[in-house]
DNA sequence: ATGAAAGCGCTAACAA
DNA sequence: TTGTTAGCGCTTTCAT
């Protein structure tokens, strides 16, 4: 810049009101500097503005998993927002581990970012950093229990009821939950679903019938591999991931059962190619592009908003619907279930 | 850190040397600080230390399509080695658009990252910018023609010729290609090895076995479409990318064709629920996170390394094997072809 | 309308 | 061994 202003025959003031658009420049000296700043293909060093201004233009998101579908499809959505509005975004994988997640944010915060983006079921590693400064923080999809700040989730309850009541309409009275840590409250939320669909129609829950898997393809196959070796297998099966469901459908076509002519599958979370798979998959979609978008607008938001929120105490929280898509792996209950 | 120079009574230029590690501090005096350090919750200020440094510790990384398992997988190497090494990632999406690219890299170098990871069959947006000042940069996966520089990528040559070869070995005289535009090394030399594969069999490649797709779900779905509709379809199809392969199996599925007794598909590029598949897919899988952790450390290497190589005419390159992984979606050909 | 200069938080060279 | 200080490149207030 001292360059440009020198070749110009101007002071950096004066460059650094041309680079940022001020209009009190007199147009015969703008053109003068545009010229001198195209001639030595000047770039601003945003790492100076940021310094001087206290903004980095930049946020972090940190997410459980970066190969899992559902966070890469959220994480587009938020760099296309981002991409609107200015903002870069920092990436960051804590490989669903607490010590990780505390260390990422720490050199989010090092770095400066002007919000963070998170999926997290625990509170007290963001809370502890950076609530306590009133940060600017966005939590989404998994939301700590007792938190109250901003978030966008889906509507987990109602998208796993709506589910399990679709299973239960086909004429399904057995049906089965591949679930995850109870500590997350998607996963609370989605078996709280499950449970009153499966009460509201005075169906049994035996206790065999909630498996407890990770949220990793291996572990919907495991459990997958439980259930269909149960005395009285489930007619249907609701999962309550992407992933665990694709392990589970692996598990079905190793064990050469038939779906659906043998067992339904509704898997949570859709994916471009779950209408590639054969058979074409059933599952409950999360908007999560639209996730996304949406928490990058509110996290923007809360970084210029210059007035803190006057009612500072509760949060904007966005529900998302989630919407069932029906395909070929979910039918009616076989006349003769196996076994 | 001025606080916390006053806080321990010494100057900011030994809070300074104490915060980095210097082992030229008295124990007594470091403990001190480190308590003053704590007290205060002091987290350095990396953008000051950058403007200073003249450097971020941050790179950047450039992909066509984020939500592509592919580039996610790669991005998971990528993360983890910078995680190791100290490196954070600003991860950019080009939706396959060169405008796109070029602005991308014009905020990265704003930013003032040390380096950057790209995926991209243009030169001229990356050379523009950065290779003109010998900018850190590490072409992967998608390499421009005429690049010299560093660069890791996959042995496509091979990989799509060995992937045919063992179709060909099953039994299989009418192997179609689906493809994608040319103007990518990755299409260009698989297509190559295919080629070479079918001419060392002595076999034919009739102009509509070779289809052109767009490395998108939805061609690949099309491609197969326009295949299974030939008077005399192919009995098996190679298919150059994971998304494409996916489409084409929901075209297989829809034209209730079975695989893989009727038709065998081999697909490029693995993904960890390619067993899920009902056939598990038969696939050429590249080494993706190794691919990513292998650009990653080049590029460190490239930023930290003080010489700034010798031979710099001619730029490392790493390549990668493919690995054939037989699962069931190949079989020999049916007796009775289709039509 | 433009220039001069202070200072953002840090590091490192030099002084003490 | 520790303190002092000059910038890193930019923005912005205050003079002019």
């Amino acid at each position: 810049m001292h360059d440009v202003a020198r070749l110009a025959g101007v002071s950096v003031g004066t460059v650094s009101a041309v680079v940022n658009g001020h209009t009190t420049i007199r147009p015969k000296l703008r053109k003068r500097i545009d010229e001198a700043l195209r001639a030595l293909d000047y770039h601003p060093n945003q790492i100076a503005r940021s310094l001087k201004l206290q903004r980095t233009q930049t946020i972090g998101m940190v997410v459980p998993d970066v190969a899992n579908p559902f966070f890469t499809s959220v994480a587009h959505g938020v760099e296309m927002e981002g991409q609107r509005r200015g903002y870069s975004v920092i990436l960051c994988n804590t490989n669903e581990d607490l010590q990780q997640e505390r260390r990422q944010l720490s050199i989010l915060f090092s770095r400066r970012v002007d919000g963070v983006l998170i999926s997290s079921s625990n509170y007290d590693a963001a809370k502890d950093r950076l609530t306590r400064r009133r940060f600017p923080i966005v939590f989404f999809d998994r939301i700590p229990p007792g938190y109250r700040g901003d978030a966008v989730l889906t509507d987990n309850f109602s998208a796993a009821y709506r589910a399990v009541q679709y299973l239960i309409g086909l004429g399904h009275r057995r049906v089965a939950i591949i679930a995850g840590a109870l500590d997350l409250s998607v996963v609370a939320d989605r078996m709280d679903g499950y449970r009153k669909a499966m009460q509201d129609a005075e169906l049994p829950v035996p206790a065999p019938y909630i498996q407890r898997g990770d949220f990793k393809l291996q572990s919907g196959y495991l459990c997958g591999l439980e259930l269909l070796r149960l005395p009285a297998p489930p007619t249907a099966i609701f999962s309550c991931n992407n992933l665990m469901t694709l392990g589970l459908m692996g598990a079905i076509v190793e064990q050469k059962i038939s779906c659906p002519d043998q067992i339904s599958v509704l898997g949570f979370d859709d994916f471009d190619w779950a209408a590639s798979f054969n058979p074409r998959l059933t599952t409950m979609a999360q908007q999560m592009c639209e996730m996304g978008r949406s928490a990058m607008e509110m996290l923007v938001e809360r970084i210029e908003s210059p007035i803190p929120e006057p009612d500072s105490e509760q949060g904007h929280v966005v529900v998302l619907e989630a919407e069932l898509r029906i395909r070929d792996s979910t039918a009616p209950p076989p006349s003769n279930p196996i076994s």
